[in-house]
DNA sequence: CTTTAGACGAAGTATTA
DNA sequence: TAATAATTCGTCTAAAG
């Protein structure tokens, strides 16, 4: 990871992302002299970050002097109350109300799919930048903001699916999905591909299947993935393909399409993924000729 | 009757020129 | 931007248990 300070962006190097611009003060904006003033200080909540619709430019600006007590030359005064007129018109009207209003989606959106604030954060940032170009006019903002929300969970590769976005957000699933185009285009954004094992533990959870079994199909995933077989393919029709050929090494009676279900693929492309491993994994060789034989 | 396997076309996606 | 290739899905048919 590059930081590149000049214009305050983390930059991925081996990707190339640009994972968050304007780089962040960490220093809290108040100071304490005892602890008791300290305690009463403190805030809850979350700290300024890109979740607060206006970087914390709230804070009224109303200086005369500076801090060492001199009046302020009345050139930079007049600056300043350039900028106090931006930060008033920012709170009231235009891209601050309409930020406002995507933070509050995100969070919301984000409780019921149990996104963590970081994740938040960065769909936050996608937001920001989308209204800054100007692409969530004529569109809806939760339909966006959804959007952003979703993109942020693909980068930072946390399975949740288009589905389970269109579930919360009360919206059609192909509005979320062209938002998100348009966002990962018009903000070139590069997205990693998805590994398989995120998927494993969620859809087999979903599934009800032990942990045992888990282990097993971690193992095959490996060596799936070592024959770049995982490529291309929808990440989660691999994890599905992976513990359905696990649960029948170990026994258990599972049908496709409970896993199927539990991964929101069809049977079919667990069918199509299972005859590959199966045709060209070696961990899966002994246990097909046996497979056969018991046939007879 | 349920599960699995396979085939086909339709639809949406990614890559390339 | 448009064409091309690869992938998934829905549905149907058929075999196996």
């Amino acid at each position: 990871m590059v930081k590149d300070e000049d214009v305050g962006e983390f930059i991925c190097n081996e990707c190339g992302l640009v994972i968050l611009e304007d780089m962040l003060d960490l220093r809290p904006e108040w100071r304490a002299f005892t602890l008791e003033e300290s305690r009463a200080k403190r805030r809850t909540g979350p700290p300024t970050d890109y979740s607060r619709y206006d970087k914390g430019l709230s804070t009224t600006m109303w200086i005369t002097r500076d801090a060492s007590g001199q009046p302020i030359p009345s050139k930079a005064r007049q600056q300043m109350w350039r900028l106090r007129r931006w930060q008033i018109r920012s709170t009231m009207h235009g891209k601050s109300r309409n930020l406002m209003k995507a933070m509050d989606v995100i969070q919301r959106l984000s409780e019921k799919l149990h996104i963590s604030s970081s994740v938040q954060e960065t769909a936050a940032m996608l937001y920001r930048k989308a209204l800054d170009k100007d692409l969530v006019r004529g569109r809806s903002i939760a339909s966006i903001a959804a959007a952003a929300l979703y993109a942020a969970c693909r980068l930072t590769e946390i399975p949740r699916s288009l589905e389970e976005m269109a579930k919360v957000s009360l919206r059609e699933k192909k509005e979320i999905a062209s938002g998100y185009r348009i966002l990962v285009r018009r903000l070139k954004i590069k997205m990693p591909i998805h590994d398989p094992l995120n998927h494993l533990t969620k859809i087999a959870e979903k599934a009800e299947i032990s942990g045992e079994v888990q282990g097993l199909a971690v193992k095959i995933l490996r060596e799936a993935k070592q024959k770049h077989m995982t490529l291309g393919k929808d990440p989660r029709g691999v994890a599905a393909a992976v513990l359905y050929v696990a649960c029948q090494l170990k026994n258990k009676d599972v049908t496709q399409k409970r896993i199927a279900d539990a991964a929101n693929i069809t049977e079919v492309t667990i069918r199509n993924r299972k005859k590959e491993l199966m045709k060209r994994l070696s961990i899966l060789r002994k246990r097909r000729r046996q497979l056969k034989k018991d046939r007879f």
